[in-house]
DNA sequence: TGAAATTTCATACATTCTGTATGAATGCAG
DNA sequence: CTGCATTCATACAGAATGTATGAAATTTCA
């Protein structure tokens, strides 16, 4: 058997929401483990017990939202797109727009990699980005349009204007505007650089 | 008189010399008061009566290597021009390489948006990106090849795939290889999009 | 110049937070 | 039923931030 799997306790559970709401609303830095435990209806020692370290609750909200992340990136992208070239306008908005979530916003882009450590952050992130970007990408390369060198570069300097698009918008006075134009223009990015 | 302008004092310097440095090694947050006084040589009372906390000494020293960098970045922008219309490419370029830079990759991209959150991070930073970003895409406006509504989120998105590349380039196993990738790869987005 | 006032900052203290140690309660195994 | 592991609540130790207080130094100005 690959894995013993021990039954994942409730506290478990209830510790990560109750993380992910006070973490969303005040950031990891300015949440204390104790309003974290109060919310969950637990005690410090269920905290310490589940979680190593206030660190490692961080580490593993982080990848259960990668993986929501991922599954929604994915099914979003599949249902949206006819023809398969596709594949990287609409990728990019469905990217874009969790990006500009709130819960996504600060635990993934602004927090994350603070507390991992930006290395880190990027080698969990990596395959979310791998699934979408770099795929999508190749596509230009074994065209001939873009150097093969090119292409790690560009799935960073896409997912860094997808960051910040993201972040304007959830800070926009009125983010459905704003969402409109960031999408428009980044359209604008990708269609001239794949033509 | 415009400003009563007290003397800076000795010290000033001196704390936000050793915070400078702390915060490079070990980020904001790992970075306690004890550290950064016994670094400057003074007691945290000096600290504390320069500073009113910490937030505001990293907030000090954050505008500080803000007007270094905008020094900098006009006077090699401008050193290395011949033809107006290059101010996009190189300045770019050059803001690429301030990026990657320890200093103001730990300062001003990974703990600037945290510990200031991120909208006043972005307003704190606007007038460099201005400056330079702004100024060298309404020519493309102008000449109408891209519309009005696009600027803010073109320069939104420059700015974060700059952001991103600096902080690649300054974890890469060999930056000065990686420098030339994502410059490279810098310049074919941009040319893209400017032609 | 000299006394008062302001600035500077060192020390001591109160509070808060993180992580650990300890032991009790629960469930499981043989 | 008995030993053993899991779960977790409580109590404690150490570290860190910010404040209060008073002393030394510097400036003001009469």
């Amino acid at each position: 058997m690959p894995a013993p799997a021990k039954k994942p306790s409730k506290n478990h559970a209830k510790l990560l929401n109750a993380a992910r709401a006070l973490f969303v609303e005040r950031g990891y830095g300015e949440t204390g483990t104790e309003d974290i435990v109060a919310r969950a209806g637990v005690t410090r020692g269920a905290l310490y017990h589940q979680f190593s370290d206030k660190q490692d609750l961080f580490r593993s909200l982080f990848l259960a939202m990668l993986d929501e992340m991922a599954q929604e990136l994915f099914q979003k992208t599949m249902a949206e797109i006819k023809e398969d070239r596709e594949d990287l306008v609409v990728g990019t908005r469905v990217l874009l727009d969790l990006f500009s979530r709130d819960d996504i916003k600060q635990i993934l882009l602004l927090d994350g990699p603070v507390v991992l450590g930006w290395a880190e952050w990027r080698r969990l992130q990596a395959p979310l980005h791998h699934a979408l970007l770099t795929h999508a990408l190749e596509h230009l390369v074994e065209e001939g349009s873009v150097p093969a060198y090119a292409l790690q570069p560009l799935a960073d300097m896409i997912g860094g204007s997808l960051m910040q698009a993201g972040l304007a918008i959830a800070n926009a006075p009125d983010p459905d505007v704003a969402r409109g134009q960031y999408a428009e223009s980044l359209n604008l990015m990708l269609s001239r650089l794949t033509k």
